[in-house]
DNA sequence: CGGATAGTTGAGTTATCTCAAATGCAGTGG
DNA sequence: CCACTGCATTTGAGATAACTCAACTATCCG
């Protein structure tokens, strides 16, 4: 199924798939049901939309291309990190992108803002312009609806990291980040047997929850040392999940 | 000037201010342009919306009353603080709230979220129907514009938070705090001769820097030692807008 | 096999926290 | 007006979490 919904991807992309396509656009917040032509009266018949698809490499960086007005980004397969650096190379990870996320923030995505997206596999992305992008939401009441939605969720994880930076410890740091990551794959589907891809190295998770990667592996020594993750061999196991919601803490 | 604009809140508000006031809504991001009604073809003659006006004391908390339905809160006057807070009392500020601040995650805002807005000085808000306000946007294509500024800037806001705390020290942190702060009270005229009402207690900054107030107390010292800032009987004033912003760093 | 990159571990350092006591300051009731 | 109470702030001393540095090991890739 999910490999179906991914090589509904292969192609241009037009239209129809603009509407269906559930790892499109602001999909996961459940914008493309399919029934959005026969729903509204302000739908009218969609102009096409222009989608340009890439493919980058593990560990390359996506950059804006210097297009001065914008896209936004639809990730399709792989996994990357989302982040906002400074000039003497400190950076703050802020999200693991999976397939069925979507970048809407790109307007600040310029070569000076300190906005990063690195792939942490090989992965494949579609940009979409911006202003495309916004003209179909306000033709879409249900895309807007979802996208307002995206908005408020999106703030609340970041408010959410805020807390967790400014208010928990290291240990209670990685437990939450390998819990939230854990509940995101699995919640797409992408966990085989309790185990999921994990190609992140210490660097990231470090960045992920400002601490060193000397220190990160050290908590992670002790919830291995504890069996409550099995990590090797770039793949996670949550072995222990109530414990690491204790961990996690409220 | 200013106190004409808050002047248009008093009394009962329809559709006319709730098109011209620049204090009300989305102000910030410019969606109130008065020339709303003769733009796209999709505006109609709007129906009335629902705002109700609410004043709170120094220290007070503005909560959800269990409203179901959600709603947007427009600051007004006073200043309040925006925060995430933890069962056992920690919490993260977001954000300090002064007129013409919208609050548009409103959905999430319930007694269970951890979401307090806490009142530094008294203030005046105003709370409209969120279905009412998405509605209202979904017609004028300028508020939409102005909407997706905001949710972009607010993004931005809460990622450079992030950073912060995840990269910056205790005296960064603090030194980034006032300017941002400073920078906004005087972008909208709030500045009197550089000085700019201060209210915050220790416990505020320190909730808004993820430090402890002890800590907070030693990082001031410095800068007032250093002259960096003047702050007593709860006004601050720059001194020396140069080393600060040094001190915050890039 | 060799070189590069990533992860582990220990020892010592430092930034920040905790605790506690002292001071200041504002509001209250006598 | 003054003592009193309660809160906010200051300051110092000691504790601790996280950092830096450095050496070592493991893993990957040509």
């Amino acid at each position: 199924m999910k490999a179906g919904v991914l090589n509904s991807h292969r192609g241009d992309v037009n239209t129809a798939d603009f509407q269906g396509c559930p790892f499109c656009l602001v999909s996961r917040a459940g914008i493309c049901p399919g029934a959005g032509a026969n729903s509204a009266p302000r739908t009218q018949p969609a102009a096409a939309v222009t989608i340009s698809r890439h493919t980058i490499q593990a560990r390359q960086m996506i950059h804006s291309a210097r297009e001065f007005s914008g896209y936004v980004i639809c990730f399709c397969s792989g996994q990357a990190v989302s982040s906002v650096a400074l000039p003497d190379g400190r950076r703050q990870i802020l999200d693991v992108l999976l397939p069925g996320d979507c970048v809407y923030w790109t307007d600040l995505f310029d070569p000076m803002s300190g906005r990063l997206i690195e792939a942490t596999e090989n992965s494949i992305y579609r940009k979409i312009d911006r202003k495309e992008f916004y003209g179909a939401l306000a033709q879409r009441p249900e895309a807007f609806d979802a996208f307002i939605k995206l908005c408020v969720g999106t703030k609340d994880q970041a408010d959410q990291l805020a807390l967790t930076l400014g208010r928990r410890d290291a240990l209670q740091r990685i437990a939450r980040f390998i819990l939230d990551l854990a509940m995101k794959l699995i919640d797409r589907g992408f966990a085989k047997e309790q185990t999921i891809s994990f190609p992140l190295r210490l660097r990231h998770i470090a960045d992920a929850t400002g601490l060193t990667p000397v220190h990160t592996s050290k908590m992670l020594r002790q919830l291995r040392r504890d069996r409550v993750i099995d990590l090797e061999a770039r793949s996670l196991r949550v072995a222990d999940m109530i414990q690491l919601r204790q961990i996690a803490g409220p």
